[in-house]
DNA sequence: TATGAATGAGACTTCATTCAT
DNA sequence: AATGAATGAAGTCTCATTCAT
């Protein structure tokens, strides 16, 4: 009842302040999304421990749980984070210029160079992917439709070069098209940094145009 | 009071089948194979624990250590023979018959249908793949090997057809061809299975084959 | 991105009801209380969280210790305001009315109906009690004193209707007629509804009645 | 592999075998249920950390968890085992002698022994029972059964000893019944041993009696 | 050819509390 | 009159592994 006017817990005048200077919240975040983007991009979701994202960013496990709700949404947002670092980094093609074949060409050597930029983005989430876990993590989902927009934009980038191609063989192409970009993504991170990654996705590049121009034909002379 | 003897947390729990109780070490090896195979392929290596294949194998977890020395050789065990099993689903091609397309679109093929049989090989080994642990499992060397031997095959069938290309050109399609069949499969495991794979193999033997004629002209003109 | 202030664990819980921003002590003081009540009165005193009791109130756990010294603090404030809510709900008897038996009566009633109308009380005030921990928390300290002071009030009724009545019978008594209530409360909680706490109050009522007058026979034949 | 055969007298005398002697699960079982029923008396469910049983068995935290599934269940086997001590506790009333009122106060005499010899079970059931937590606890449950079962006998024999009463009244009997014994019991553990339980018991016995008597009379004048 | 029982280390997460602002 | 950010300790539980039998 009689409510003194002051803190309810005593001072104390003894100043010992091991604690941090100034407590920065954004900072905090950032240092704790680097360190388990990192460990993630190593080891998959199942190997990124609190403790260790702990030790890596410099602050206590029960501080990471202050930004994040629980070690699933932390994933979650080391995949969102990285994914708007790997779109910043795509190239986007400038203004239409050349023939068709060129300009898939120009959009493949973007991606090249985007991946070998920002690897950490494809390589947790093609890891996350290929789990089946019955509890699907957040993160998951979250690549899956990051993956999905991608994919419609292909495919729409396809619509657009070759208007009459019909949606079966376009969804095949577009198919084709990020297969060929994960594997070779791969095929790089297996098999070092000796895998040109722009010359082979030109090359993909240029087997998608052909792809694209038989499909073409096909449906000419079976309507 | 029904002490049954197993660890609490198993305990209750309905057994997958009524089991025979003779030892028949054959038969308790496959068992746990089976099961770590399951969860591997599923979770992977981190998301695989004694625990769990304990559980789904119906053994205790100190048996599992009587038949292999510990997670490292149970989960190569598992790589090694899902190996076994994938190299015994692909439909080796017959004698030579045909055009050189002609064969590059059958090997596609039988390719295409082993990972349809056996998908866990290729997803679990790809997963181990894209780790980057300090401490490499066994498996995952054991499946590097694998596929560097798979690889050196590939090379060697390009060589065969086409055997004035320098070995640049070579191994430039060797990684092309290897990361269309990984690309696919991915696709195939994440976008549900209305993807085609094996018309969208054969597409990629399609893409390979004209990529091969291509390296030759250039070859030819640009000795 | 949108980056509410509050510990991750507890974004994006949809608030209680849109709060004004208005600094308020008291206020906050009562949701505070509110809550920390709710949950004591559910949970006892180790289930009550600082983090629960932060959540159901919508201030910060930090708020939470400008109020209050200490947990063990706010849940002695619990217990203290919940006691008062409860004497106030105790419809005291009015001028002596009737006979002895009857005033009994009516203030078993009473009370009955009070525990109908605060029973987080009693609930918590039981919980506590039962307790035997080596650091007694303050609040079991304080339902204790609460009680000792009730078993007085009870004793000085019996001792103002029989006066001849010896010091032992009284104290045995007012024991019987403080278990009633207690043992009857719990009925009432446990066995849930039905249970008719009225009726079951006068019949406890027209007991300790009863046990009065044989105990004053029994000294009077036995002086 | 190395026999290290030796004559006794040089056999290292420092045997450290930090590992116990001979694993005996029966044993271990019960030092941690022992441990969990003098914690859970002492503090309830929320109270009882398996830290704490594990420093009070002197058997690891893991060691716990191959004994018991989790804490819920730990915690129920304690109120299982703590049941049946107290119903072995229980002296059952001998072959009919004497009239009903006789047979009551020897029963209850019975209770009030039993009470005082094993009262970790009625503290521990009430600290469970007054309980809301939203994720019931399987401990309270098994009380709860348990309370329902034992007001059933009393019901029982309730209506052997006074056939003609109303179901009505034979429920609040049973109810007033057990109110009184759970409320000595609090009296006894809040108040000290001061209180004569015994005495108490039968006080109450006799208040069952009169009780049951006048509702038989208003039974019989209103049918 | 197993397996019941155990165990230290470490997993994720919550705890009560502090303090600079 | 608060509160954002942090923190060490402790919470429950799982981990891979061992070993006597």
């Amino acid at each position: 009842m009689a409510n003194t006017r002051r803190p309810a817990s005593q001072r104390s005048t003894s100043q010992r302040s091991t604690r941090k200077r100034r407590a920065d919240g954004e900072e905090s975040r950032r240092r704790i999304l680097d360190a388990a983007a990192e460990i993630a991009g190593e080891r998959g979701y199942d190997g990124t421990s609190i403790g260790e994202v702990s030790a890596r960013s410099g602050l206590p496990a029960s501080s990471i749980y202050w930004h994040f709700a629980n070690k699933d949404e932390l994933i979650a947002a080391v995949i969102e984070r990285s994914f708007e670092r790997w779109l910043a980094a795509v190239e986007l093609p400038g203004p239409e210029v050349g023939d068709a074949g060129e300009r898939v060409r120009t959009m493949a050597v973007g991606l090249a160079k985007a991946l070998l930029d920002t690897p950490d983005f494809l390589r947790l989430g093609l890891m996350l992917a290929l789990e089946r876990r019955p509890a699907e993590p957040t993160a998951r989902t979250k690549f899956l439709q990051v993956r999905q927009i991608t994919r419609e934009r292909i495919a729409e980038a396809i619509r657009e070069l070759t208007p009459e191609l019909p949606e079966s063989s376009v969804r095949a192409l577009t198919t084709y098209a990020m297969a060929g970009a994960d594997g070779l993504f791969i095929a790089h991170e297996l098999d070092g940094d000796d895998t040109d990654l722009v010359a082979l996705f030109e090359l993909h590049a240029r087997s998608l145009s052909d792809a694209t121009a038989r499909e073409l034909d096909t449906h000419r002379s079976n309507p």
